[in-house]
RNA sequence: GCGGGCGUCGCCAAGUGGUUAAGGCAGCGGCUUGUGGCGCCGCUAUUCGGGGGUUCGAAUCCCCUCGCUCGCCCCA
C-alpha cells in the first residue's frame, strides 16, 4: 500500500462502530450521573515529568511505551498513557482536594507505543473513575461496584472479578525481600524474563505467563500472607462488603498491577472472549500518588476500563444473544421518514420540507440523487424508514406532500405542505410496521 | 524489540506455473423515464500490497521490502 493510511495501532471508527460507542457512552454517562460521579476532561498532552513521577520510572509504560517529544519550547511533552495522573494533577492544580472528597470520571484516548495485537492498540480509549479523598474499605467496594454494575448495565456477561491486596509500601517491601530470597534459591528454574525481573521488578514475576514459572510459583510465599494485621483486616472487610453486595469475585494472590502507585486493594475484571489481553477493567487504591506528585496526602481509588476491549466483549455478547441488551446497543436507528423527490421545483420544496420536519424533531433522510422514483423507493425501503414522503412536480405545484407507508399495506395520504404539524402527527401516529399491527390483533 | 500466520475489486472470496483472473455482497444502469420490498439483464481488477529475480510463460516459485494480524513482553 503506497496509499496514505493511518499510523500503526491508530484506528478509525466508522459509523457502524461509532453507533456502538455512542450507545456505550450514553449508558456510562447516565450510570455516573446516578452515582454522583462528575465528568472531568483533561488535556491529552502533559509534561513528561507528570507520568514519570506518577506512574513510576521503572515501569514499562514509562520506560518504553510513551509517546514523548520536545515541543517548540524545548519542553518534554507526552501523550497521556493513562488517565489517573492527569486527573490528580488537575485536581491539585485547581484546589479540588480542598473541597472534600471528589468522585470524577473521564473518557478519552490514551497512547502507548506498543506492538498492536488483539485488544491492544497504540491509541486506545478508556473510561475511568477516580475517587479522591476517600480511604475506607467501603469506598473501595463502592468503586468496584460502580465498574461491575456499569458492565452489567451494558449487558456484558461472563466477566470475572479478581481482587488482591498489595498492602502498604512497608508490607510490599517485606514481602519483596521474602519473595526474592525464595526465588533466588530457585533461580535456575526461572525463565529468562523472570530472572531479569528478579532485580528490576520481582513482584511482576508473580503474573508471568511462563508455565514452568507459574508451576514453581504455586509454592511461593504469597503477598497475602505477608500483609500486616491492619492491611489484612482491611482486605477482609473489602471482601465482606463485596459478599454483602452479591458481587462475585475470585481471590488472585498473583495479581500485581503494573503501575507503581497501587497499594491495598487491586482488582481486574477479565473476559474469556478477548484472547491474550483479557483485562476489560483494572484499578485499585493509590493512596500515595497525590503526595508523590507534590500534593497533600490524599487517599484515593480508581479504575479504568478499555473501550476497545469492552466493545469486543459486547460484540461477542450480541452475536451470542441477538435479542439481548448488548445486541440492542449496537443497532442502528433508521430514519422516521425518507423523502423521495424528483424534478427541479420538487427538489427545492423537498429541501424545505426536510428542514422543517427536522426542526420539528423528526429524523428525516432526504434523497439527493435526483434518480428515477423507482430507484428512490428502493433506497427508501432499504433505509428502514416506516414512511416515504413523496414530492414530485405534481405535489410541488399543488403544495402538498404524499405520505406513503412503507412497512405495511395502506394508501397514500396527501397533506398540505403548509401544515408541518399535521404531517408530524401522521408520521408519529401510525403503526411502525406491519409486524406490530399484526401483534395488536 | 522478538517470534508465527497472512496480503487477489469498497467488503467476502475462488484460483497453487500456461490463452480473456470464478463467484457472492455492496454500488451503478436497465427491464419499470411517478411509486419500493422479489426477480431478471448488463456494467464495475490489462491486474493479484510494492520492488527485484527464476521461467518461453507467474497471482501462483525464490529474495527483499511494506502492511495487516496473532502471540511474547506489557497492560485497558
Amino acid at each position: 500500500m503506497s496509499q496514505l493510511q493511518s499510523l500503526r495501532g491508530m484506528v478509525d471508527l466508522l459509523p457502524e462502530q461509532t453507533r456502538r460507542w455512542q450507545a456505550v457512552e450514553a449508558v456510562a454517562r447516565d450510570h455516573f450521573r446516578r452515582a454522583g460521579v462528575e465528568e472531568i476532561r483533561t488535556p491529552l498532552l502533559e509534561v513528561t515529568e507528570l507520568f514519570a513521577r506518577g506512574i513510576g520510572e521503572g515501569t514499562d509504560v514509562v520506560g518504553k511505551e510513551m509517546y514523548s517529544f520536545l515541543d517548540r519550547g524545548e519542553r518534554s511533552c507526552t501523550l497521556r498513557p493513562e488517565g489517573t495522573a492527569s486527573v490528580v494533577r488537575a485536581a491539585m492544580q485547581h484546589g479540588l482536594l480542598n473541597q472534600g472528597a471528589q468522585k470524577l470520571w473521564y473518557a478519552g484516548p490514551m497512547f502507548r507505543y506498543e506492538r498492536p495485537q488483539a485488544g491492544r492498540q497504540r491509541q486506545f480509549h478508556q473510561i475511568g473513575v477516580e475517587c479522591l479523598g476517600v480511604s475506607s474499605a467501603r469506598s473501595d467496594v463502592e468503586a468496584i461496584a460502580l465498574a461491575w454494575d456499569l458492565l452489567a448495565a451494558l449487558g456484558v456477561q461472563g466477566l470475572e472479578l479478581e481482587i488482591n491486596s498489595l498492602g502498604t509500601p512497608e508490607d510490599r517491601q517485606c514481602y519483596r525481600a521474602e519473595l526474592v530470597a525464595w526465588l533466588e534459591a530457585r533461580r535456575d528454574q526461572l525463565d529468562a524474563d523472570s530472572q531479569q525481573r528478579l532485580t528490576t521488578n520481582p513482584l511482576r514475576i508473580l503474573d508471568s505467563k511462563n508455565k514452568a514459572t507459574q508451576a514453581l510459583l504455586a509454592d511461593a510465599p504469597t503477598l497475602l500472607e505477608a500483609l500486616s494485621p491492619e492491611s489484612a483486616q482491611r482486605f477482609a472487610q473489602v471482601q465482606a462488603l463485596l459478599h454483602q453486595l452479591g458481587i462475585p469475585f475470585k481471590l488472585n494472590t498473583r495479581l500485581v498491577r503494573g503501575l507503581d502507585y497501587y497499594g491495598h486493594t487491586a482488582f481486574e475484571i477479565t473476559s474469556d472472549q478477548l484472547g491474550a489481553q483479557a483485562t476489560v477493567c483494572g484499578g485499585g487504591r493509590y493512596d500515595g500518588l497525590v503526595e508523590q506528585l507534590g500534593g497533600p496526602a490524599t487517599p484515593a481509588i480508581g479504575w479504568a476500563l478499555g473501550m476497545e476491549r469492552l466493545l469486543l466483549v459486547l460484540e461477542a455478547a450480541a452475536k451470542a444473544d441477538p435479542a439481548g441488551a448488548a445486541a440492542q446497543l449496537t443497532m442502528s436507528a433508521p430514519p422516521e421518514v425518507y423523502v423521495v423527490n424528483r424534478g427541479e421545483a420538487a427538489e427545492a420544496v423537498a429541501l424545505s420540507l426536510t428542514r422543517s420536519l427536522r426542526l420539528a424533531g423528526v429524523a428525516v433522510e432526504l434523497d439527493g440523487s435526483g434518480a428515477a422514483f423507482g430507484k428512490q423507493f428502493k433506497r427508501a425501503d432499504r433505509s428502514g424508514a416506516p414512511w416515504a414522503a413523496v414530492i414530485g412536480d405534481e405535489e410541488a405545484a399543488s403544495g402538498v406532500v404524499c405520505l406513503k407507508p412503507l412497512l405495511r399495506e395502506g394508501g397514500d395520504q396527501r397533506l398540505p405542505l403548509s401544515d408541518p404539524a399535521a404531517i408530524v402527527t401522521i408520521l408519529h401516529s401510525a403503526p411502525k410496521s406491519s409486524l406490530e399491527s399484526e401483534e395488536e390483533r
